[in-house]
RNA sequence: GGCGCGGUACCCAAGUGGUAAGGGAGAGGUCUGCAAAACCUUUAUGCGCCGGUUCGAUCCCGGCCCGCGCCUCCA
């Protein structure tokens, strides 16, 4: 079986074939750095960062490209967030560009989000915007009226394809007023001129001003990609206008098909009503990972389908964070084992190894179905499970090949290609040789000396001491192993 | 109003024309000095409601109710 992705345009699951064999092109809508990320940004993100490397798993080289919004959403109408930021704290609106930009990052890698091969500034590409612009008007696609540019969307047929809307609905159901300067009301803006008070612009053939909406995301995808590429993905609320506009506006000036592949995913809902700044019922990720680890934010919005909505609440993260050290717990374990067992070079004869096989299949079988990372996350479930009572058995020890392959298999799943675990979780309590493992080695040497006289309140004491300071201390029959608290 | 999506147990959430994954929570048990962890058993004759197609529907079709998204910057 193969790989199987639902595509927008067609609105059904296709087999993903790239363009070039063996090579994959992705293009995401970035971020608006205008003000920090919350949890919606982090499923947006997270979803398309388990899409490429699931990619990879699979052997694709994958070229994968996000751009910053650093301008062009920059409207004429004095609400700007970003302008109106710049002057609040009187600072350049780049300024707020940058810090929010170093901000964006700082999140996306505690989540264990890859960061993307190239990624590009809108505020960067204004030459190759403009170019596309130039070419719309020589083509007749787009017409300029006062140091302005706007798309005609009559002059292109297929407008509408990807959202599904025909141009009569959209004259209907318009809820925009119609300015006096565009010829029709479904017409956008390709280039803006500014207004004095605009501090960011540029010099362009129609005069000073600032690109419009949509058109930094169809340059800087075709400069880095090509005209035709394979995945251009972003979030569902992006799909009208914006990418109905860039497809419109690449389609007409190349003459060719824009992206292959559509793919957007669905958004985080709080109560189920969509999260998002303009309704302000957001929680930003600083504050989130205040309170719980990144990596339990990470597998929280991956226990749901990208295409699904995320219903978010406390109670429900809660129960991700319990579910995720139950994960960590049994790969920390099988580590712990392996190391206790090659010390005592005492493996056994249960041979499990032609497990392996099966459940990788059953995660792989999961991942091609769309990248469906909660039935995949239920495959690992089911091997946890596994483990835990073939090493609960002391009748049947497993053999080391056992062991190892289980390992292996929780490493290129669980973090390469969900990204749950982080390489600590790994860490052998007992093999790194640092200060602090020869500290608690001693440690409990120790206790299990007192428990041996059946000094319980002693042993207690140093149980609850460590526990004060976020070290757990389980006491198995054959050893007694610690862990930091998550 | 137009277009689109969804309603699965206490919560989150997969899924299939043949009788409901997984996680959390709850209950009982095993293990254990205690704790923790883990394991076992258990918790939807039921998948918004009503019809239809079918040997059989939660999954297909039609109608209805409810919620949500987009149509305006938003991941």
């Amino acid at each position: 079986m193969s790989l199987v992705v639902y595509n927008t345009l067609s609105r059904k699951k296709e087999e993903f074939k790239p363009i070039h064999e063996g090579l994959v092109g992705i293009y995401v809508c970035g971020p608006t750095v205008y003000s920090d990320a919350h949890v919606g940004h982090a499923k947006s993100y997270v979803s398309f960062d388990i899409i490429v490397r699931y990619l990879r798993f699979l052997g694709y080289k994958v070229l994968y490209i996000q751009n910053i919004t650093d301008v062009g959403h920059l409207l004429d109408d004095g609400e700007d967030r970003m302008l109106k930021q710049s002057r609040i704290e009187k600072t350049h609106p780049m300024q707020i560009a940058e810090t929010i930009t170093r901000s964006y990052f700082e999140d996306m890698d505690a989540l264990g989000v890859g960061r993307p091969d190239i990624s590009p500034r809108a505020s960067g590409h204004i030459i190759e915007q403009i170019e596309i612009i130039k070419e719309l008007l020589k083509k007749g696609n787009a017409y300029e009226v006062n140091g302005s540019v706007y798309f005609d969307v009559r002059t292109f047929k297929d407008y509408g394809k990807l959202s599904g809307r025909t141009l009569d609905e959209l004259i209907e159901g318009t809820r925009v007023e119609v300015r006096s300067e565009k010829r029709n009301p479904e017409d956008f803006a390709l280039w803006k001129k500014a207004e004095p008070e605009h501090i960011m612009r540029w010099q362009s053939p129609w005069g000073e001003g600032f690109p419009g909406w949509h058109v930094e995301c169809s340059a800087m995808s075709m400069k880095y990609l090509g005209e035709h590429f394979d995945i251009h993905g972003g979030g569902l609320d992006n799909q009208f206008p914006h990418h109905e506009c860039e497809i419109a506006q690449s389609e007409a000036a190349t003459g060719k098909p824009f992206a292959k592949y559509w793919i957007h995913n669905n958004l985080v809902t709080v109560n189920g009503q969509k999260m998002s700044k303009s309704l302000g019922n957001f929680v930003t990720l600083k504050d989130l990972f205040k309170k719980y680890d990144p990596l339990v934010v990470r597998f929280f919005i991956l226990q749901s389908q990208y295409r699904s909505t995320l219903d978010f609440s406390e109670q429900a993260i809660e129960s991700s964070r319990t579910g995720l050290a139950k994960l960590r717990n049994t790969v920390r374990r099988l580590r712990q084992e392996i190391d206790f067992r090659k010390r005592a070079s005492s493996f056994g004869k249960s041979d499990k190894s032609g497990d392996v096989k099966k459940f990788r299949e059953a995660f792989v079988e999961a991942m091609n179905d769309d990248f469906n990372a909660p039935k995949a996350i239920a495959v690992l479930f089911d091997l946890v499970t596994n483990v835990n009572s073939w090493l609960d058995d002391p009748s049947a020890p497993l053999t080391e090949a056992s062991l190892e392959a289980f390992d292996k298999f929780f490493w290129e799943s669980a973090s390469g290609v969900l990204g749950i675990l982080r390489k600590e979780d790994a860490a052998s309590s007992s093999a790194d040789g640092t200060t602090i493992t020869s500290v608690m080695d001693l440690v409990i040497k120790i206790r299990n000396e007192a428990r041996k006289q059946k000094l319980w309140s002693m042993s207690d004491m140093v149980r609850d001491g460590l526990k004060a300071i976020g070290i757990a201390l389980e006491d198995k029959k054959e050893e007694t192993v610690w862990k930091k608290i998550d």
